[in-house]
DNA sequence: TAGTGGTCTAGACCACTTC
DNA sequence: AAGTGGTCTAGACCACTAA
């Protein structure tokens, strides 16, 4: 009973949802049927319906109807950021060095590119608290005279470099989150024990339209410096 | 180009923020000259804004105008369920024990109930590839003769859970992902290493208004069965 | 062919911000 | 008081689905 119907009728609907009155697969009411039912124009039916997808709640088929999802959810919405994530102030990132490297596999897959196409590794320690808390590996296809390797070098972040480069909202991400042992190149980068467990967050920067791969990234970070959290999205 | 206007007007927008054109905090021309411009009907233009919003491009104030976001794209859409999340095929699920104990000040905190109040905790061992790969346990605040319990004892995930009580959409969650060392309990009922590394996923799920907490869960698992992904959610 | 959702209009009234 | 976004209407035409 709130001043504003549209989202009375959403609460509406919903709570028939909740108490069962509307099973998942069930069909709802067509959208003139709706309208008179509440007295609204289709309009501002329309706006409800469109509130309820948006939430999960209900889909729609064109030409058909409006139906009621089945629930399912296990989305949630994860923060993520190489350097804001740490629960640590970042002191000093160190360059280890900047190299020209003929892809493996896994890196031609992953940049969608070639066996004689070069790609450009960047290498980074992260430290905080007094050590090394988290080893950083950033891919680029090569391309000649390219200015954003420089600003890869100086930057902190993804974000940072986008931001100088006006870059806004042209990239898609991903990210994949496991844990690894420690292998060689670690212990001599990151001074852990042979075999300590990392995390291992790779990430996947695309163009917007997911076509054009920009970056692939590896952070290694140490367990006892990173908690990642999430939460369901309405 | 498309043959949907509010689409075409969205794009247009979107590339000039893109270009520069528009920089974070500009103010967007107010709506009904952003109408004239397009030469379309106010309502139809505020469908486009209203996607641009909703895509976290710009941002409204009312009775002021629209103004465009800076990029801030940290989120990640996650997708984690306690039994679907894992590499494997779950081969079995063995109940270790049901048990009403008085809570400690982190579970009361929690479950934000007293010290008087009693909890229910389900403690659950996941087999698969032929060893124990995961070690759940549940808190549920104790209520006289609640059937929910036994529900929490039988299904694999709360999702199931819910889906048999009708509970739609009812409840929030939130996640926190950390690595954690093994202890004595986890050694006994995991099979694990001492000090052997494991993912801890902590789960509390909420009433669907974040004010009744329902349960809190942790589930601890073997790291070698188990990688998260997040993608950039448009 | 009838029913459904998808798009769009032209205009109305309101609440809030700013001056 | 003027300008802004928020809500709502009553109707139109279209594309798709199903019988």
């Amino acid at each position: 009973m709130g001043n504003v119907i549209y989202i009375d009728i959403v609460n509406d609907i919903k709570s028939q949802i909740q108490n069962g009155l509307l099973g998942p697969g069930d069909v709802i009411l067509p959208e003139y049927e709706l309208s008179e039912k509440y007295g609204v124009s289709r309009t501002t039916l329309r706006k409800s319906l469109a509130l309820l997808v948006s939430e999960g709640y209900i889909y729609t088929i064109p030409g058909k109807g409006n139906y009621v999802c089945r629930p399912a959810r296990k989305k949630y919405q994860l923060d993520f950021d190489e350097v804001e994530s740490l629960n640590l102030e970042l002191e000093d990132i160190h360059l280890i060095d900047v190299k020209v490297i003929e892809p493996r596999k896994q890196l031609m897959d992953k940049l969608k590119i070639s066996h004689q196409d070069k790609v450009i590794r960047v290498r980074k320690v992260f430290q905080a608290g007094g050590r090394k808390v988290e080893f950083v590996v950033i891919y680029l296809p090569y391309e000649k005279g390219s200015p954003i390797v420089e600003d890869v070098i100086n930057f902190a972040n993804f974000y940072n470099v986008m931001e100088k480069r006006n870059m806004h909202f042209q990239v898609t991400k991903s990210l994949n989150i496991q844990v690894v042992q420690a292998n060689k190149t670690l212990e001599e980068f990151l001074d852990v024990d042979p075999e300590e467990s990392l995390f291992l967050v790779s990430q996947e920067i695309f163009s917007a339209d997911k076509t054009k791969p920009i970056s692939y990234n590896e952070f290694y970070i140490r367990t006892d410096v990173i908690q990642l959290n999430g939460e369901t999205d309405l």
